[in-house]
Parts: structure tokens; sequence; C-alpha cells
DNA sequence: GCAATACTTGACTATTTTAGTCGGGTTTAT
DNA sequence: ATAAACCCGACTAAAATAGTCAAGTATTGC
């Protein structure tokens, strides 16, 4: 079980965006350089960002990116269902399919997952991105 | 964000055992026809949960693994942390050490991932192997 | 004793996922 | 026009995962 860095990545940089000015875009240059993280990947993540109307895209020269919403309005679990970055809830393998999507006999596991898929999501859902920012003054 | 299989197939195969005989070992062999898991790699699983004392194995014909406490003393995160499926709380990157373990500037993210860590182990910790049996009547 | 069952150990391998890189665009302010 | 910046899709290297394989050792029942 782990958290990969497209997610965290994400976050970082979300964080930064937030800090950093909510009038003007800013530009994955600057964040790549305040975060560390290349700006070939930066272009990924935000391009799902912004098929999740996460983020708003300015081109152009003195373009970047603006938060499409409120930093309070921005809950982890959005950020990471835009990044793919969800929780796997395991699905049967085929061998066992014939005992596990049975009307009654469904693997031991199964209920399991879900529930702590449930109980995980819960968490992410509850933290907005105005958590984050208000929690940690200074600047990355 | 995941699970894997080999967290996934020990809780199955311990609530396998727990299910079946509370008094007699059962076979890798028995657990992998009904779990449809290969033997081969039941034996990488339990040599993880016999080093952690979770389960004690008997040699010889007849022999098997028996669980080593109550279902209601096996925690899933035991479990877990036996298997080496446990929640990574990713590290800073190299060139963002200097940003991150200075005295008052830690990265963003830090204190999220520590926070969600906890979240998640807490419920690893309150679900026991008891109550996954109990749950569950039928036989797999 | 010996055969069969079952655990023990460690190396090996294939597949998948992750974490990026790279190249060639398009848009827009100046 | 040109430079800054977004856009997009293909490609790749490295790591993790999910298993397999082989050569044991211990125990029991006959």
């Amino acid at each position: 079980m782990k958290l990969t860095s497209k997610g965290r990545y994400a976050v970082m940089a979300l964080v930064d965006i937030a800090k950093f000015d909510s009038i003007n875009p800013v530009s994955l240059r600057d964040i790549s350089l305040r975060q560390g993280i290349s700006i070939d990947y930066l272009e990924q993540i935000f391009s799902k960002l912004k098929k999740y109307e996460i983020v708003k895209s300015i081109r152009g020269i003195q373009g970047g990116y603006i938060l499409n919403r409120k930093p309070s309005e921005i809950k982890l679990n959005n950020i990471f269902d835009a990044v793919d970055e969800k929780v796997r809830t395991v699905q049967c393998k085929k061998e066992s399919k014939k005992s596990c999507n049975g009307k009654s006999t469904k693997c031991v596991t199964h209920d399991l997952w879900n529930e702590l898929e449930t109980h995980i999501n819960t968490f992410f859902e509850q933290k907005s991105l105005e958590d984050l920012v208000i929690n940690k003054e200074s600047r990355i």
C-alpha cells in the first residue's frame, strides 16, 4: 500500500499555487523551480488537473495556471481522482470469480476493501487545500 | 494508492484458517485449493507471517499452519506489517531535502502524509481477523 | 526404515506500474 | 516576429509486484 509521487506532486503544486498567487497565473516553470519537480512531469499532472476542472490554464507569455475554485472547495480526493491515484479496490481474480460474484458467497475480503476505501476517501474528502495552506505559513 | 495482492492474500489465507479449523493445522495445499492462490506464493507469505508470530507451523505429514493467537487478537495491521505492506510515507527527495529537513520549513505535504498514515493505521488496528470471520458466514 | 506429506529457503523471472523524458506542436503578449 | 508558456502523445528506464522453480529438511504412518 502506497502513495505515489504523482498524487504527491499534484498536492504540492496546488498548494504552491494557492500560496503564491490567487490572482495571476503561476507558470509551471516557477512551480518546477520552487518544488523541484520537472516541468515535463508537471505538464502531465496539470493536464489531468485541468481536465477535472481543478485548475484553469492561461496560455501564452505570462500564462500559467490558476485555481478554478477556492482552496477551501478543493478537496484532496478531487486531486487524487484527477491524477488517477485512487485506492485500488482489488477486483477478484478470474479463477475465483465463481466464488465471488455469486449471490451470497462473496470474497471474505471484498467487503473489507470496500470499507477501507470508504474510510480513506472520507479522510480525503474532509481535507481541503485550504487546510494545508493554513497549517503551513512557510514558503517552500 | 493501492493495496497489493500479498497483503490481500495474507488476509484471505488467515481468514480461511480461522474459519476452517481452530485446532488442527491447515495445510497450504488446502488453502491454495480453496482460495486459488499458488502454493509457492503462499509459502513466501506464510514464511513472513510465521516470522511475525502470527501463525505457528507444524511440519511433516498432517502438518500445516495454525493461528498463534486468537482471531480477535490478530489485527489487520499486524498482518500488513508482516508482509511488508505498509503505508509508504514518502520521504522527501534528495533535491528538496534542504527545504524539508530544516527547522521551520518543512514540505507542505510532510504533515499531511503523516496524518494520513496515522489515520489508515488506526483503521487497521481496530479491525481484527475475528471481525472478518464473523461478518461472513459463507465458506469461500 | 522409508515413503509421502508438508514446511523451508533462496534464487530467479516476467509483468506491470511508476516516474519520468522527449519531441513537436499551438497560443498569446509584447 | 519571437519568446514564454501551455498542449499532447509517444517513448523509456527503473523499480515493484507477482509469481515460479529447485533443492532442500522435518515428521508421521506404515
